[in-house]
DNA sequence: AATGAATGAGCTTTCATTCAT
DNA sequence: CATGAATGAAAGCTCATTCAT
């Protein structure tokens, strides 16, 4: 009844792991696991992201979390399980900010959908200016350490450009995108779109307005490959 | 009398001191140093690559070169700076792969250039299929470790925007290329088309077909971005 | 609540952060950083005394302390950091056997000066005796390794000279020692008359019928040196 | 002919070692070993005063002596091994500095005895203001690296002391000192009367005034400790 | 349940010594 | 003989993980 040992599995990373606490009806110790595991991970990626996951030691994530090194280990099986969550954490922070369902299914037109994408591309700009270090940790970190984790992020990635076919496949069934074209690409380019800017981020070189220029010029583009063949032809 | 000695920088090397006396003895090996640092280059690259840069242990590095460790540090100051080389063999590869200043420079029309485009995206795209992990070290090791070399890669890309900037402005001085538009950020484009699918590759999912469908969507869109209005409309 | 946590200087330690959560747990040990940190002094001590500080591995000193290596390193930051203290205990065993103070201040007379040199050169030889190793570890091993650790000696023989100079000054104002002196210079040549039975015991030759010898003549001479000239001549 | 294979006797200090080229009349090759190997032991007395053994590479040795290491080890068996002979080239540095035999031997008083002694400390003083890092050399760095490396130190000290007996011994015969002294317990205050000084300059303190008053204070007691007691007595 | 003391494997780096040339 | 390339043992130090309390 009630298993939650985590430290047994073994040492090396086996799966993801939030096989706890969904049987309900049972009030009493439920919450603090989750309240616990939630601050290592809070406590995990301020210190991952300031230095680097490689670079931060155990005990500091306890510090920051104000628990002790021993009870970390209560809460997940190794360090390399806590990175798993805080890159979790890292993309529920980047779909917070976006919040591209928000954004998407009410465009009308063609107009109407590029400033859609112009507000997620200023949204995604706006958090990586806040958290420079969020996208070193999703891009780089993640990536270094495990193919897996790369993997989510490719998952981020398919789950955006499939809300965008969606889109543009709702747009050239009512009429307003051009029918021929190939949606599937057309999609994953308008998210790569963010490519060029957060490449530059990435590298400690912000420049907001070359950033605009960029992004305007890409959507110009993008408007004229969208909109319908003028009525001439 | 003949300035050989191409040793690297060899920090711990204090002078030599006084030149006498060196008449006789196993002459220094000219050509040794120069490969066995490449011999340890490649060892590194395979194993960095493999297995990341933070862990691999030079222990490793020293087994795959199949030399000692201390022989490393013969020709390597420190782990960081082979990295540092291995980042440049990587870059050289890409570089040797591509031959973009062989492809670019002889477009005469938009066709033409959209065709040398798609021939280096094909062997930007036939280079991480043979050598797959080399993206992964460009991209993300160098980033993770310094800042410095990430800018190294930002500036291949850069390099490769201006080079491609360039024929995009010789196309419009030749009339061939529409002259309304911002060349700076359409070459930044051109060049990230390939990001798609290096993300893709990355991470491990390789499909041809749907890469090919990709570029050619792209290639269609610049083609008719980049081509003169008709005359008639 | 209370200040506790006598931790060293904990180069590594990171503040702890947030206090809360920490109603439970094993509490903390308010004994054991001393006791540990004693025991390791006490371990390095041996191990140090034995083999020469430069010759001596942490890996030896936690042997000889029944400790892991990684424990060493809890309680200092570093090898050479333990050598201060190991230097500062052997300055203790010194000064503990030879109870300067305990001599000083009582002399009526140079008969009696002249006693209480004698009770302190007879300690100081009956702790090397007791413990060879102690000299060689103050005189050699603290001025091998650094500077700053030497000027501690030499301050130690600065503090023993001045506390004699003080004697002799007394004995000047009481009339019992000849007023013609250099109290400075001399209180130095009296602290370092031990010198040359100290080189001995440095050096492995323990002759006490030799050393007694030593004492007695260098005795009389100063005996003669102190004593108001005699009223005849 | 002539086995000089030094190599073979293992690899740890193995009692001295000069048992090369003393047979003589075999003009050849024969002085080639004698001036390398001096050339080694000037090389690594410049090298090892500077930095201290332990800090001293073999291979600053060696490039200091502007040759391979490899030859180092054709004329020497060991790093240690070289110590000792850098300890003893140390050792007549000294005894050619001060030339104590010049200065004794000659002197008809006591005052002309402390005028000797006088300037054999001179002598000294001087000596280690031009080279103070051979006063750490032959006090410290021989000390804290091996006992019997110290005993040669102690030797020096013996045989000056010897000498300063002798000529003791010798005023006394003569009359011009009183009979009823321990020469041999003076000899060695007398040569440790530069103790002091030693000892400041080691630890960097150089004080030329400072040291003329202590020796100046002290050779007056010596002189009054052995002038023959006043004819009224 | 929570803690922090303890650990040892493992890291990078140095260097005395050997030996093929 | 002389050389310098090669080596591997060993050093100081870090830190993820365990476990007695």
């Amino acid at each position: 009844m009630g298993g939650r040992r985590l430290r047994p599995q073994g040492r090396r990373h086996q799966g993801r792991g939030r096989e706890i606490a969904s049987r309900t009806g049972r009030p009493p110790q439920h919450e603090l696991p989750l309240r616990r595991r939630r601050q290592i991970i809070e406590a995990a990626y301020e210190v991952f992201t300031a230095q680097g996951y490689e670079a931060t030691a155990i005990s500091a994530v306890a510090a920051r979390a104000g628990i002790g090194q021993g009870t970390v280990y209560r809460y997940f099986g190794s360090k390399r399980e806590i990175l798993d969550h805080v890159i979790d954490f890292g993309i529920e922070k980047v779909m917070a900010s976006v919040q591209l369902p928000e954004l998407l299914g009410t465009a009308t037109s063609v107009a109407e959908l590029t400033d859609a994408v112009r507000s997620a591309a200023d949204r995604v700009y706006d958090l990586v200016e806040r958290e420079p270090q969020l996208l070193r940790l999703l891009l780089v970190e993640a990536g270094a350490i495990d193919p897996e984790l790369a993997q989510r992020l490719l998952g981020l990635e398919a789950i955006t450009a499939a809300l965008v076919a969606a889109e543009l496949t709702r747009g050239v069934d009512a009429g307003w995108i051009r029918p021929d074209l190939d949606t599937g690409v057309l999609s994953h380019a308008i998210v790569m779109m963010v490519g060029p800017g957060l490449l530059r981020q990435l590298h400690g070189v912000s420049d907001p307005h070359e950033r605009r220029r960029t992004t305007a010029t890409l959507l110009h583009l993008l408007e004229k490959a969208l909109r319908l063949p003028s009525v001439a032809s």
